[in-house]
RNA sequence: GGGAGCAUAGCUCAGUUGGUUCAGAGCGUCUGCCUUACAAGCAGAGGGUCGGGGGUUCGACUCCCUCUGCUCCCACCA
């Protein structure tokens, strides 16, 4: 068979995933072998595949292919989150395009849309990661939305609302005026934003609502909700405002009396001393208003504008009603002064609107006694996140933990069950039927027409951190009653999870918790936290800037083994990854070497009579034990999940170990046979090595495989053992190693002296150089003969070089430069001479010899005596030189 | 404001309890090669005061202090 010299991908990429998947070799059932599970972190349905997924997944299907040739029962569970705020501003923004909008539909009308628009589109990222090569069984494929994992879900709630858990109550929450939604305090991320810190003058009362001469001043960056202000505030030891006590002042503008109070949460020294308490608008103002009974005044609606409470200015955006608030308190004589000021502003993570604090009726789930548990979970080591140094942000967020914020204002998810008689009061329940069963033990007459189940949905979160369970076995979370099932009990608990830094606490921390909670159990044993993917400027890849390049471009133009490649060789864990196409290229290119590698195995043909040349049979015992060597250090670096060290192991010993010495080595003269015992040798090397690669690269390692040998109709590498790390003689690796430097050492003489690869030399070995592996240094670097000349005489017609402490020379009559071999010598001879004296210069050094361990000083003597009989062989060849 | 981390070759990064000739790898660079698997390649070469300063030690890239620069997380000073 001819073989183009070139790889193409493209023709065997989406050949062979089809092949897995009709055979099913991703599939999984519970047997009796060791289970190997991962779930994948659901990407939003609505989602495209990015450079990130791209990164997490060929993590992933790594982790899975290599525990799958390990012989272990690998299922790798695929699906996809709802994301109910993303998927629900999507579905908005779909129905506007049509000119319908949310308000003018009914709850059923618009899931009707969404579902639709779901089925239509939703998923797109499930294909494109078989495009990559993930090995998910795809037949467990899950949405969270299924209805048996909704189920769960409301179980979910009953049953810690039941527990006592989850309480309903006006607190302040962080609104999102675009979404229309309160979210929870991890989905705020604030940003130091320039705004402006407005001085304004607030006139004293006379005690009828009259200004009085006197003022104070306050200062604020938010002067539009002055309207709202319920109170003037100052520390009690601020003795520049002892005149103010008993005093009311007068709101600017709607000139509104209200009380100075004192409260030592006021600075003295920040801003002037005096606060606007806006306990309707402000955390901190909140939680002041409780303390000394101010009422609240909510001036500010759902989508961020003024209200009629306002009095003024009703109807305006916050942002522009503070531009104008300015002008008018600037005319009234109200505003002092205006200086610019940087704070940190929340911002919605999904719409990246400005946060608006505001009080509103929500659910909640106390967190304290979930969190408890699920820092132990890590504490104790049984959750190991990788790396370690997210323990401590893992530590500080759970001993800070707020209760969470369950309720959405959206429609897209699970509907709180939770339902409310016509008194106000609620009962909660799985179905409208056992809530109206309850519902009747208080008030018999009530009917179903009476119960009206709370608008609110659950937050995305809250069905995702049921994810390693219920994709199992939707039945288990919130039913303590119920036993396992088959596969829960099999797969539970999950091996790794490898997720990104951004959602420890979204996600991962929730799901410790509810591992905890339901299954007694931790839900994976390791974390692995990537990075983020960044350009290779250093910027996080995104859609405006433009930087992030399609996967399935990349795939398309270097193929899925490349693309895998170029993402992994640049990933350590929690290390953020800059990402360049070169990579890409350089995986693409290692591609090229391994299909080139084969196409030269391949053209060869077995002579029986061949006899094995000494050149291969060093090749071979030689690198027999260097793949034991290098498989031993690719199962330590896959125990500590440095999968870009495994894999760079295992390119080098393929490109370095196999292409560039052993099959040099073994190579027949064009057109000559090869050996049996030769060819059958690098038959298996080859197999072991496409088994090595296979998890990083599972098309071409597939392909070439089957061209390897001759294979069944349902044989797949993926599902072969990989080869495990046996003994290995470390002499025969050091003693190969000599002979590598010898051969380079008289390439570089070649290449000096301008002597053609070609043109055979002489060789000179004066002292002892392992005569097993010399074969490879005559094969390799064109020896003609060897000669062993008595003593060290050197007649300054040879080239002298080491190989340790060996020295060796190449004749060249004619070709030596006396002075230049010289000068080479002697700046040696010092280097040797410097060494040697800070070699002595320790072991003279008492402290040293009794207090260095043992080890270390005979280290030290070794050092000085190849010293010394280097300086020896230098000093001779000087002599000979003349 | 609190906390964590990073700084090693032109770039991206290893360097695991302080001690093997430990100053490394990949890529890039330079030089010579279209050598009958591969120019997406082969052969060879150069390149770093391990961010600055101080300390501990027989010995420091490694431990401690400090300074500088960068990153991330958390956070209610209006």
């Amino acid at each position: 068979m001819e073989l183009s010299a070139k790889y193409n991908p493209a023709e065997t990429e989406d050949k062979w995933y089809a092949w897995w998947l009709e055979n099913k070799f991703f599939h999984s059932e519970p047997d009796g072998r060791e289970p190997y599970t991962i779930v994948i972190p659901p990407p939003n349905v609505t989602g495209i595949l990015h450079m990130g997924h791209v990164l997490n997944n060929t993590l992933n299907d790594v982790l899975v292919r290599k525990a799958r040739m390990d012989g272990k029962n690998a299922c790798w569970v695929p699906g996809t989150d709802h994301a109910s705020i993303a998927t629900e501003s999507k579905v908005v923004a779909k129905l506007k395009e049509q000119g319908i909008s949310k308000e003018d539909i009914t709850r059923e009308e618009f899931l009707r849309h969404a579902w639709e628009w779901k089925e239509k589109h939703g998923g797109i990222i499930l294909s494109q990661l078989r495009k990559l090569g993930a090995s998910c069984d795809w037949d467990r494929t899950r949405f969270t939305m299924d209805p048996d994992l909704s189920k769960a879900v409301i179980n979910t709630f009953v049953y810690f609302y039941n527990k006592g858990y989850i309480y309903r109550g006006v607190r302040m929450v962080n609104w999102d005026p675009v979404g229309l939604t309160a979210v929870s305090d991890e989905e705020v991320i604030h940003r130091d934003t320039t705004s402006k810190f407005y001085h304004l003058r607030y006139f004293i009362s006379d005690g009828n609502g009259n200004p009085t001469s006197d003022f104070l001043t306050i200062a604020t960056t938010r002067p539009e909700t002055i309207m709202a202000d319920a109170a003037i505030c100052v520390n009690p030891a601020d003795e520049r405002y002892h005149w103010l006590r008993g005093k009311k002042v007068l709101i600017p503008l709607i000139n509104k009396e209200i009380p100075v109070i004192e409260d030592s949460y006021v600075e003295m020294d920040f801003g002037t001393g005096c606060l606007k308490v806006t306990p309707a608008h402000d955390v901190n103002d909140y939680e002041i208003g409780l303390r000394h009974n101010l009422p609240v005044l909510d001036i500010i609606d759902d989508h961020g504008r003024l209200n009629e409470k306002a009095r003024i200015l009703v109807g305006e955006d916050r942002f522009e009603a503070r531009h104008k608030i300015e002008k008018m308190l600037a005319d009234a004589g109200n505003l002092v002064k205006v200086e610019d000021y940087t704070s940190p502003v929340g911002y919605s993570e999904r719409t990246n609107a400005v946060i608006e604090p505001r009080l509103s009726m929500q659910w909640f789930l106390k967190m304290d006694a979930l969190a408890k548990d699920a820092l132990e979970s890590v504490e104790s080591g049984k959750v190991r996140l990788i790396p370690d140094k997210y323990r401590n942000t893992y530590r500080h967020w759970m001993e800070n933990v707020h209760d969470w914020c369950i309720s959405r204002q959206l429609w897209w998810g699970q509907q709180i069950p939770a339902y409310y008689l016509p008194d106000g009061k609620y009962v909660v329940a799985p179905t409208a039927e056992e809530a109206l069963e309850l519902a009747r033990k208080t008030d018999p007459q009530i009917t179903a027409a009476d119960l009206k189940q709370d608008e609110d949905v659950l937050d995305t979160w809250f069905s995702s951190w049921l994810w390693p369970i219920s994709v199992f076995d939707p039945e288990m979370p919130g039913q303590p009653d119920h036993q396992p099932n088959r596969d829960l009990a099999y797969y539970y608990p999950t091996n790794d999870l490898v997720t990104g830094p951004d959602i420890l606490f979204f996600w991962v921390a929730r799901m410790i918790m509810a591992g905890n909670e339901f299954m007694k159990d931790i839900p994976f044993r390791n974390v692995y936290l990537t990075g983020i993917v960044r350009d290779k400027l250093g910027r996080k890849m995104s859609k405006t800037l433009g930087n992030s390049p399609d996967p399935l471009d990349l795939i398309a133009k270097y193929g899925a083994d490349g693309v895998r490649l170029g993402m992994l060789l640049c990933t350590s864990a929690g290390n953020d990854i800059l990402f360049d196409e070169s990579q890409v290229e350089q995986g693409r290119n290692f591609c090229n070497k391994i299909w080139n590698a084969f196409r030269l195995v391949s053209l060869w043909k077995t002579d029986e009579k061949a006899v094995q040349p000494e050149a291969a049979a060093t090749a071979v015992r030689w690198f027999r034990n260097r793949l034991d060597e290098a498989l031993g250090i690719m199962e330590d670096h896959y125990s500590k999940f440095r999968l870009s060290d495994a894999l760079m192991g295992i390119y080098k010993l393929f490109w370095d170990d196999f292409c560039a010495w052993y099959l040099e080595l073994v190579k027949p003269a064009y057109g000559a046979g090869i050996d049996k015992a030769t060819y059958d040798a690098t038959i298996g090397f080859f197999d072991s090595l496409l088994k090595m690669i296979h998890p990083f690269m599972p098309f071409i390692t597939e392909e070439l495989w089957h061209n390897l040998a001759p294979r069944g109709e349902k044989e797949t590498i993926m599902l072969q053992r990989m080869p495990v790390a046996g003994k290995y003689d470390k002499g025969i690796i050091s003693d190969f190693t000599m002979a590598e430097e010898a051969v380079v050492a008289v390439r570089a003489i070649r290449q000096q002296k301008n002597i053609s690869p070609k043109e055979p030399l002489g060789l000179r070995i004066y002292g002892e150089f392992p005569k097993d592996v010399l074969p490879a240094v005559i094969r390799l670097a064109n020896i003609g003969s060897v000669e062993y000349p008595e003593g060290t005489e050197v007649s300054g017609a040879e080239i002298p070089f080491m190989v340790r402490t060996v020295k060796m020379a190449v004749p060249a009559e004619g070709l030596v430069d006396t002075a230049k071999e010289k000068e080479k010598l002697e700046a040696d001879l010092k280097y040797q001479e410097e060494f040697l004296t800070i070699v002595r210069r320790k072991l003279s050094n008492e402290k040293f010899v009794n207090g260095a361990p043992e080890k270390v000083v005979a280290a030290e003597r070794k050092k000085e005596a190849d010293a010394i009989s280097k300086i020896e062989s230098i000093k001779a060849s000087l002599a000979a030189l003349g």
